[in-house]
DNA sequence: GTCTATAATTCGATAGAC
DNA sequence: GTCTATCGAATTATAGAC
């Protein structure tokens, strides 16, 4: 029942593109409305959450009515989907010298972190959605960890791989979702240097 | 406006305890079915977080009507904030030989986090619920951290209160929240072993 | 393509009978 | 003390005019 009107949807907005006489189809022609609407979805997410943030608010951010949010994306559920859609972009540990690639990896975290919105929204909906936290632990599983894998002895890889999932994880709840503190006190460069220091003895 | 809202109806709720006839008053009558609503309280904010979770499913699973819920706590915010009490019981690490207070820290940490519902609850919603959030802080803030603060090297306490608390929010954050498989694949005595360690090495 | 209008639920909270 | 009944507001989602 509920999945045939998604499919129904999909459909409806499928044909919502034009096509050309000649059959081509070609992207929509407000692809900017479609883009704000994401981006501002995004925004909204990571600031309140997935059940805080209704799609009234979204087309409101992106100053369109919100009928238009649910017509280019479908469902709410959708809606997130997309904007939860994420490339961590994990840097290649294996060409730099050994005792470089735990700050680096703790670098490039902090700078993936800090550049958009997606990883902080997906963060603070794991706790409630489970949408979220399975596409949360999908990033680190298809993305992150791979690539910590090869650089890593070869025993107890197992272990030495959580302890750096753990170190990481509680970097990012620390600064990003609990503001605590004790951790909003270090400044970039010193916290780089200190959990880059602690992976980096879970690498050797 | 709501304030007084709320005040009217704590009113209402105190005058619902009886007085005997010596105008002594006694605990409200139903007090097993007060505890029971908190019970359940706390065990559906553990699952579902602070939104998902209705007054009605609160009311449902105490087998009680959900306006009783309310006649007893006031508002979803109050029934929260009660659920929400913590008392962390802090373990006296001074007492114990210096090589044994990273263990037995983590080991607590998941002892209090394994009896309970109050503190799953509190880390999954703090993403979504600021009131959350605070409270969890603040129990990290006024317990965890003054204990673990007396046993901290003079030197770079700051930073090694964060280092410790960011360990821990990473074992709680994968293994409560994104259940992460490569942290539930280790079994508990070798967690506490191996965090343990890492904690360690920043108190000394 | 964008909007208005509204259907269909669901929720927190209240009033009042018993 | 507990329940029934319901209000008012907010939400997702849909239908249809332009």
């Amino acid at each position: 029942m509920r999945m045939q009107a998604d499919v129904c949807k999909r459909l409806v907005a499928f044909r919502a593109w034009p096509t050309d006489s000649d059959g081509v189809s070609k992207p929509l022609r407000s692809q900017p409305t479609r883009d704000r609407i994401l981006a501002e979805a995004r925004r909204l997410f990571a600031e309140h959450g997935y059940e805080r943030t209704t799609i009234r608010a979204v087309g409101a951010a992106a100053e369109v009515n919100p009928s238009m949010v649910l017509r280019y994306y479908g469902s709410k559920e959708d809606l997130f989907a997309a904007a939860a859609t994420i490339n961590f972009h994990m840097p290649d540990l294996a060409a730099l010298p050994h005792e470089q690639r735990g700050e680096a990896l703790v670098r490039h975290i902090l700078d993936r972190w800090d550049a958009g919105d997606q990883l902080p929204a997906l963060l603070r909906a794991a706790g409630t959605h489970e949408a979220a936290r399975r596409r949360l632990t999908e990033v680190i599983e298809q993305q992150a960890a791979p690539a910590i894998w090869r650089v890593l002895p070869d025993d107890g890889r197992q272990v030495r791989l959580a302890m750096i999932v753990m170190q990481i994880a509680g970097l990012v709840l620390s600064r990003y979702v609990l503001r605590h503190a004790s951790v909003m006190h270090i400044d970039r460069t010193e916290l780089v240097q200190r959990v880059g220091a602690a992976v980096q003895s879970h690498l050797q």
